[in-house]
Order: structure tokens, then sequence, then C-alpha cells
DNA sequence: TTGACGGGTAGGAAAATTCCTACGTATCAT
DNA sequence: ATGATACGTAGGAATTTTCCTACCCGTCAA
């Protein structure tokens, strides 16, 4: 598959994600929402900075906004994130075969609660 | 965590897998090791290009090589990409609610065999 | 040994990224 | 209405990335 001509999702997705600072946003945001001022507090850049990134992530759909007064909110999407997962899995059988977690996987079945139905 | 100074290994290995031409040529060597040549065929771009995305992926531990007579074969060498796994592991939750697939464990499992070493 | 093949590196052009300082606009408090 | 707050966008400078064409050296066949 070579011939690259336009840039796919999964090409936004990863170029998105190339930035650290983008992922240090995402992972602030697991905390939970925050407003643009609050996620550029953290970070020694200028907001307008913050708010481009915020647009990359906007435009992967990796984060949405919603506008509460003169707050716009910010949450985490994580879904697109299974396009990274997706082109992730041809490679776990290689470590996998090494560093033998089979404990890992009885860990995600155990953290998703064990019982059974959703 | 912002103060950000140096690029970490995280850094880089996200950095190494913006590119999708370098993600194409870890895809390839999914299929078993090649040579520069035989990867180089495969895309619409010059040789010395390809070999530079070599580089970035042998810098980051991607690939290894390994020279054999006149030629040098690119064999994928997966254990980095725990770091992109490890990244990901807390947003897995977010879709796991909605897609739920526990399936999917049980998939890997069932992958996995019981027998072990490759 | 000579020539062809395999493949890395150098230097540079073009394009993309990242960050900045201004500035515009909408919302809230007074 | 006026001013302060919250945030986006514009335009541009400094890097970084990506690709190219030379050019280099090592290996094999004749």
């Amino acid at each position: 598959m070579p011939q690259r001509g336009k840039s796919s999702p999964t090409d936004r997705l990863f170029g998105a994600l190339a930035n650290p600072t983008r992922r240090d946003i995402l992972d602030l945001l697991l905390g939970g929402e925050q407003t643009v001022q609050d996620i550029a507090d953290r970070f020694d850049m200028a907001r307008p900075s913050v708010s481009e990134h915020l647009r990359v992530l906007r435009d992967t759909d990796l984060v949405r906004e919603e506008q509460r007064g003169r707050h716009r909110y910010y949450a985490v999407h994580a879904e697109p994130l299974v396009g990274v997962r997706d082109w992730l899995s041809p490679y776990e059988r290689y470590w996998r075969a090494r560093l033998t977690d089979l404990g890992d996987v009885l860990d995600d079945l155990a953290g998703d609660g064990g019982g059974g139905s959703a």
C-alpha cells in the first residue's frame, strides 16, 4: 500500500497524537472536563497556542467542546483512539510472545468487572 | 505535567509513528524481513528517502537490521510499541463502555493458544 | 581488478509544525 | 452601555520534517 495521495483519518489521528502537548492535554482531560483557561494554565505556553492544539484535537474528534456561559468545556472523546488500537493489534503478538503477560490479559478481565454483561 | 524540556522516548516513538510511510513500512515488515531495495520498491519515493525513514525507525528501535552479504535485512521489532499500548490503556475503558467488546479479550486469550513460546 | 549492485550520508529546497503577539467577538457583571 | 473575561483567528517567525539529487563506500560476479 504505497501511493500516498491524501491524508487519511488514521494519518490525522497519529498526527494529532504526535505532539506531546496534545497528548498531555488528553491525559489532563482524563481527570474530567476543563475550560480552555484551566488547560492553558497547566502549560508553559501562551493560551492561543493551546487553543490551536485544541483545534487539532477537535478536528480529529479526540475532544468535544460544550459552551456554557462564556466558558467552553473540553472533554476527551476517546473513540477515534480505536484506530490506534486497531493499527497496533497485529503487533501485540510480538511482545506477548516474549513478555508473556497473560497476567495482563487477566487483569483486563478482572478490571472489566468479571461479572459479565455491561 | 507541562514543562516540556527534552524529547522523551515516548515523544520519539509517537513521532516515528506520525509518518504514514513509516507506519506502512512497519506493516510491510509484518510479512517478514525485507531488504532496503525491496522496501523502497513498494513506495513511490526515492530510495534514500526510504533509508532515512528506516533510520528513524532504527533510532526508535522499531526495526532492526542485519547485514548479510551486501544486503541489509530489516525486521520489525515491536517491543517499543508497548509504549503506545501503555499510553492508550487509560482510554480503553471509554470505548469498552460503549462497544462492549469483552469478546475481543476472549479472542485474545484463545488466539494465544495455551502453548506459549514462538 | 573492474564494474555493477546495495545502501548509507550530505546538503539543500519546499512544505508543514509550532509558537508567538495582535486583534475580533461573545458573554457576564456593574 | 461599559469594561473585564473567555476564547477563537490572523499573520508571521523559527523550527522541523520530508523529500530530493549527488556522492561515498562495501560486497559480489566476471
